[in-house]
DNA sequence: AGAACACCTGAAGAGCTATTCATATGTTCA
DNA sequence: TGAACATATGAATAGCTCTTCAGGTGTTCT
């Protein structure tokens, strides 16, 4: 650790600061983000509004296996939320946040290159 | 694998899908974030606008050498950019597009709770 | 009831990642 | 020039994560 050559704005970052926890808990998010499975089965959803596990797995080629734990993650930190309707659970995205996030990301990346 | 109940809608889904490599590079993306020292790292840049090293360390309480290493694949991806300034350097958000991610995100983590 | 189906779950291993320690580079100032 | 400082880098290790395999639950249909 070294010494602070303007100590005042680094005061008033640290108060305006998100705090660790909050840190911490946007980490997380972005962290369920951060696996190409993932992010595939979060744009077919996107795209789709509602698909089931095999169409999931269908769409972006990966064992229903790795499909189903997968979208465990994404359940378990209310990104993702399901319905069933016999045999079959259907997934969509939780709500509008998320849905802009992954908008809003995939214009960033399409526009940079 | 299993059966497709709606072929059809899977078969658009697919062709309208973020690519295998869209998809990888959008999680690339977001597993940077994934971290809660980068993400605080990324914040305090969004709130003071520049800092140099020292004072991120002391922002994020956390060794510089932890924060070299955290920086070094923010600026590897383009998600900061820094300058030099005397023995100092000095980091920023790289784009407004990661401005608007870091700064949709926090609302979206504290409308939440 | 039993077979087929859609999905879930736990355990295990391979691979990745973050932090630390030691050291190196580049800069200022006396 | 040399000492002090700010930052960077490489190697190593501990911890985490994704996928697979094997088997389990709930549902439909005959």
């Amino acid at each position: 650790m070294v010494q602070e050559p303007d100590a005042e704005r680094v005061a008033a970052t640290r108060d305006r600061l998100v705090t660790p926890d909050e840190a911490t808990r946007l980490a997380d998010l972005f962290r369920l983000l951060g696996d190409a499975t993932r992010a595939r089965l979060l744009y077919a959803l996107l795209e789709a509004g509602e698909l089931c596990v095999c169409d999931l797995a269908d769409a972006v080629e990966v064992t229903d296996t790795a499909v189903s734990h997968a979208l465990r993650l994404l359940r378990t930190a209310g990104i993702v939320a399901s319905r069933r309707a016999g045999r079959m659970i259907y997934y969509r995205l939780a709500d509008a946040h998320v849905r802009m996030l992954l908008d809003l990301s995939r214009e960033h990346m399409r526009e940079e290159r």
